[in-house]
DNA sequence: GTTTATAATCTACATTTGTAGTCGATGGAA
DNA sequence: TTCCATCGACTACAAATGTAGATTATAAAC
């Protein structure tokens, strides 16, 4: 199932921290979107129905969980990306990054010692 | 300006070949995505619209060829994603990559000539 | 010159997305 | 026990997106 960007950010919020209402999704939303509580409601409902987070009674309301993880969607949203603008080859990603000085030393040492475990994983 | 999925099939066509007609990019289009002649031209409209791509007439019928080039969108879209799924930091979406097994041993090759490299450049 | 195939343009329409208002129900305060 | 703040449910509505049909213009063939 297809998340939106709006989506996405509501979903972000719950992969940090599961378990919260949705007057504090909107409490925690506000500052960076704006966005009014009826609006944070709307995109929970969207999320539920695409059976992205489920929800648990608690009381008069509803408490949020993911129920797709970080991690898959991750995955599965990179390989889409990579599929559609890198040909579905990393290599090339990287090589962007690397030509628009997105990459910090930090980015560079962390992805040394990736490589390094790799190759000794193999 | 936001460049939707199916626009970008065919921005990415005239990346690839640009000085294309709406016919040519429709029968090269066709394979993959099975749309109409008057869907590409809808596409070919609105990516016009957008002022991703430039028209030139031959003829009765109009040329495309891309405004914005495919190393910017790239860049922009990298960046974007990287925001949205990644808080902004290069390193973990290389390594999403590598516990997915989405790099090949070729990827890792590329990247460690990258990565020497840019220690070479600074 | 007239026809015809094909090109562009205009219009269409369902679905998704962004953004919220309204309303009936209800748990807790008083 | 009553009231009210707040919750979820339902409704709304414009813009973007996916997908294409209908209409009009015209280059080329004859």
């Amino acid at each position: 199932m297809r998340i939106s960007q709006s989506e996405l950010e509501v979903l972000n919020i719950i992969w940090n921290r599961s378990g919260l209402a949705a007057s504090d999704l909107y409490e925690t939303l506000k500052p960076d979107t704006g966005w009014s509580l009826q609006t944070v409601k709307t995109l929970l409902a969207r999320l539920t129905e695409k059976q992205a987070i489920r929800t648990e009674r608690d009381g008069r309301r509803f408490l949020y969980y993911p129920l797709i993880t970080r991690e898959s969607y991750e995955a599965q949203a990179t390989r889409g990306f990579i599929k559609q603008l890198f040909g579905g080859r990393a290599a090339p990603l990287i090589a962007r990054l690397a030509e628009n000085d997105d990459l910090t030393d930090a980015d560079i040492s962390e992805i040394e010692a990736l490589i390094a475990k790799m190759k000794h994983d193999r």
